[in-house]
Parts: C-alpha cells; structure tokens; sequence
DNA sequence: TGCTAATATATTAATGTTATTATGTACGGG
DNA sequence: CCCGTACATAATAACATTAATATATTAGCA
C-alpha cells in the first residue's frame, strides 16, 4: 500500500473500531435489519445508532435501503468478516477468552 | 462476541487505525526491523514512531527484542495480515484503487 | 389534516488522539 | 569516563470522537 491508500485504509478501519459500530457489523453478518431492530439488540440510543451507521455507510461497510418509513440496513462487504475470524483468534491467544 | 469483547475486539482495531501503525504492520510483514528502520522507511519522527510502537506493543500486534542499543520490531500475529487482503479489495472495489 | 412511529441532525461538554518539541535513559566504543 | 547512537517519555496545543439531549424530518394511517 502507498501512503494514500494507507489513509484510506485507516479511515476504514477507524470506522470498525468502536464497539457499537463492531456490534451492528457482527449482527448484520447474521442478515438484514431495521435501524430500531439495531439500537434495541445493541442496547443503545436510538440518536447513537443513527450516528453510528452514518460512519458505517460513508465506509460503505453498511449500506441502507428505504422501504416505507423503516431503513433496512446490511453489510456492504462480507469479506470484511474474516476480520471477525482474525479477532477471536487474536482475543483466544493473547487475552485468554473463550468462543 | 459479547460486549465486553467488542470493546477489546474495538481496541485492538483502533490500534491498526492509523496510517503509521497501519504502515509499520505492513513493512513487518517482510521480516523484523529496528525502530529506525521504521521511522526512515515511513517517514516520521522518531518520537512519532516510538509512541506508535508502544500502541502496537499494547495490543500485542507487534513484538519487539532488544539486542544491544536497538530493538528489533516483528510481528507479533500474523492472522492480522488477512486484513491486508480485505482491505485491498475493498479499495478495488469501493474506491476504484489499483494494486 | 393531525398523530405517531422511524429516523436524522444540531449542539455541546467531556474525553481522547495526533503531532511536535524538548528532554531523559541506556548502551557500546574509544 | 565521556560521547554518540538508539530509543523512550513528558508536555502540550490542535483537533477529533463520544455520548447525551433536544429538535427536526418523513412517511403512513386514522
């Protein structure tokens, strides 16, 4: 990577790194969902989550349709996933935890 | 992951966030630096980089082993480097980059 | 049209991050 | 024992993020 995509690269990961916005990616892994599905699973404000997922969108880790007056949100890009693999394995390793 | 995992889970994520640290990942992907190295190689100041490396140090993402007045930087969990390839395909995909 | 549910935006105080400069420490060579 | 090299730490100003509260928008329905 040259040194813009690095920033780039940086914003994305910066955009996962937040334990809300971590939290809707892992359950959006599981399939589609309203953004009050979203704040009542995730157990956190309805303002927040909406904050929250704009980060995601301008990421484009989240994208968003409209149907009516709900937004139902999903996953922009699966690959990001192997994230989830790589995290537990690290959180296994290093901090003792268990699956 | 349950909460308490994403918060780790957000952490270690944060410490990857970062157009320096993001770079130091990268560069010991190829094998074991010093911190001067690291420093000329990203272009930063050596100050800069060793308070980088102490973030990396944290979260256990790098290692490093003194050996006289230098210290040798490596990567301390190589599962991350799969990171790499998400995050490239994602700018292929998302931002129109090229390898 | 007025009401309600779903979502977004604005504001703000507290807190955290970044990058710089200056200084400190530790080691090896002469 | 002093000097230089390699690295770490402290202090700090500028800036960004977080989380909360309040308010706004939008769509459907009675």
């Amino acid at each position: 990577m040259v040194a813009e995509e690095r920033n780039i690269a940086a914003e994305v990961l910066k955009a996962m790194a937040h334990p809300i916005r971590l939290g809707v990616l892992e359950v959006l892994a599981d399939g589609e969902r309203t953004v009050t599905e979203l704040y009542e699973d995730l157990d956190c404000s309805q303002s927040m989550m909406s904050q929250q997922l704009k980060i995601l969108c301008q990421q484009k880790l989240v994208s968003i349709r409209k149907d009516g007056t709900q937004k139902y949100c999903s996953l922009a890009n699966r690959d990001f996933l192997k994230l989830f693999d790589c995290m537990h394995a690290h959180l296994r390793q290093f901090l003792n935890f268990q699956d």
